[in-house]
DNA sequence: GATGAATGAGTATTCATTCAT
DNA sequence: GATGAATGAATACTCATTCAT
């Protein structure tokens, strides 16, 4: 995240804009935004974009680590509240609430270009894993469920609502709320093993 | 679906091995899956494609009317089935696993092409409704559940799933489980609201 | 133009279709008609164009063929006209009212590929010159025309016209009007050598 | 035609070799020309052709803009010539040795892509009636012809030509002083009227 | 003999990436 | 350092021609 040696004032102010444009423009047309337009909407040349990230899947990578580490950061800071069961709901809401502006699939494709990604996500893994232990000795979430459940799951809301033409802004937390009901111990059947 | 007159035994055979590539490939890569990838695995000319199927666009509505049909189908059938909550599980399976060949997102980019597809779909809606309609009365799903929550959460375990790289085949059951149980009447919290 | 060996009634009727077809959708779209265009109006199969024609070439070949061949049979019959001005005037305006179904463009086009379309060109050519000759023998041409500007010449009418769109179906004749009226002795201008 | 700010100095030169080959390939081989061939033999990347001109539409467009403008400014320069009859001889000599590299035809096909483009062509149809009006006046030509014979005969001597293989670079002046000599008043008969 | 399904080379156009200015 | 012009591989689609039915 922090580059090597710091970066001229111009050159970073273009290095933010630039992660903000690729993360809109990624956010509405998916992988196949265009890095034309990427460098347009950050109103810098595409030369640029060239000198600040490689390749389009390092500027990919750049854009899911920036969101990664922003989840760790919260999900380490939700460790110390009171309520782990609220705990736990507020970051699934958080992670919801953010990714309505780049869903997380790009997590699925930008691996193996940047270790610090990886690395990154591994510590956003260690804290959710450790919410979702407080929140389990609380009793607010059932004992099957794991860390990796609550990952995938919390990409699920908007997943689901991005199947809905206009779409009001907040029913990603319809889902929310079912889901998270589904991890409630109150009238859990025992999941199937998975092979 | 079925055409207007009967194919040529060679193009019958070609157009069954075209859908069947087409939609392994769009599975495979989305809507970015190309007309000669497609080809190829279906070990037919590039031009054969355009003779079944006007354009990509056509294709990819056909390999979704394919699905929906099939799906539409089943849950006919399972209206008349003897438990309303088993039914719907069951049907939600069916959908998951079929669906493991072809993300359900083209339900939302393949509209206004065919005008049966649209049919189609509003069949598979019905259906579905009347589906949850019978679970809930029968008490075995919450009463503020929706045929529409229904066909979008069917869709998030193979979602879900597909973070997963190396996930166990059947990976899905779990967060289709998981997902259920919040669909249930024990322990659910009254959802948000949505404006 | 006669096959080698009278064909069977229906191939004949097809091949005499075909040919009718393909002058009607060359004229409407040049050298692109395309060959499923031309076998659709013939109400024949694409296969059975090519058993007839071997390539595309050769049936605007044959085309052009039939164009020919019916001009210089004209030619020669308006040999023994009384009047030689008339004859060559009234020999203009037919090729002239002929070619609008069939821009002569295709001469050029339809070279190298039959031996009996270059005689048959070759006898056009001879009847032409000798229609010129007459009319100048008889003072109606002025005396530096040859029979290569009366075949070249005697194209220009309907390509000048085809600039217009929706002009008149007799505009050409206007165009033939001025062009003949330029062969004429009254006012000739020496002719610019040409190197 | 002047783009709106100064090009680079490589772009200019591209673009200048850009509308000289497109001129080459579209005389050489019509619409049919690729855009491939066009760029190739401009010595460009086919990429660069279309950062030029978005289609081949725009393309022929400009191409055909270029010959339009360069007619018109001959044509209001030769309003002023002293011998009116001449004049006109003389654009119609300079559009037929302009036009052997470009095919007037352009003037039919490339319509409705650019508005300067017509604005254009409207210029060039007032300036050549201007001219066509003066020599009527002076007597050098019938009193029955009008701007748009010429436009649409000017075409011709090339056209005319064109059917000649290997044909001596300045046949079309032979065709050239036939057409006119039908311009003449000398001689001229009443030309047939248009339905 | 006739048909039309299959083929694949060819076309216009896009876009990530490189490089001259 | 920044720019945007140039590049060419890739893509959807067309059409003359071949060949199984």
């Amino acid at each position: 995240m922090t580059p090597d040696r710091p970066l001229r004032a111009d050159a970073a102010r273009n290095r933010y804009a630039l992660l903000k444009a690729a993360s809109e423009e990624f956010a509405a047309h998916g992988l196949d935004a265009s890095v034309a337009d990427i460098a347009r909407r950050a109103g810098i040349g595409k030369g640029t974009v060239f000198r600040h990230f490689p390749t389009k899947d390092v500027l990919l990578a750049a854009v899911v680590l920036d969101r990664i580490d922003g989840l760790a950061l919260l999900a380490r800071e939700l460790l110390t509240a009171p309520d782990p069961g609220a705990a736990l709901l507020e970051f699934m809401e958080a992670a919801a609430g953010r990714q309505r502006q780049l869903d997380l699939s790009f997590l699925r494709d930008a691996g193996g270009v940047n270790d610090l990604l990886d690395d990154t996500r591994s510590e956003l893994f260690t804290a959710i894993t450790a919410l979702v232990d407080r929140a389990k000795e609380a009793g607010a979430i059932r004992p099957d469920i794991t860390g990796m459940d609550v990952i995938l799951l919390m990409c699920a809301p908007n997943h689901v609502v991005s199947f809905v033409p206009d779409a009001p802004p907040d029913l990603w937390r319809r889902y929310l709320g079912i889901i998270f009901d589904g991890l409630r111990p109150e009238g859990a059947r025992p999941l199937p093993s998975v092979s």
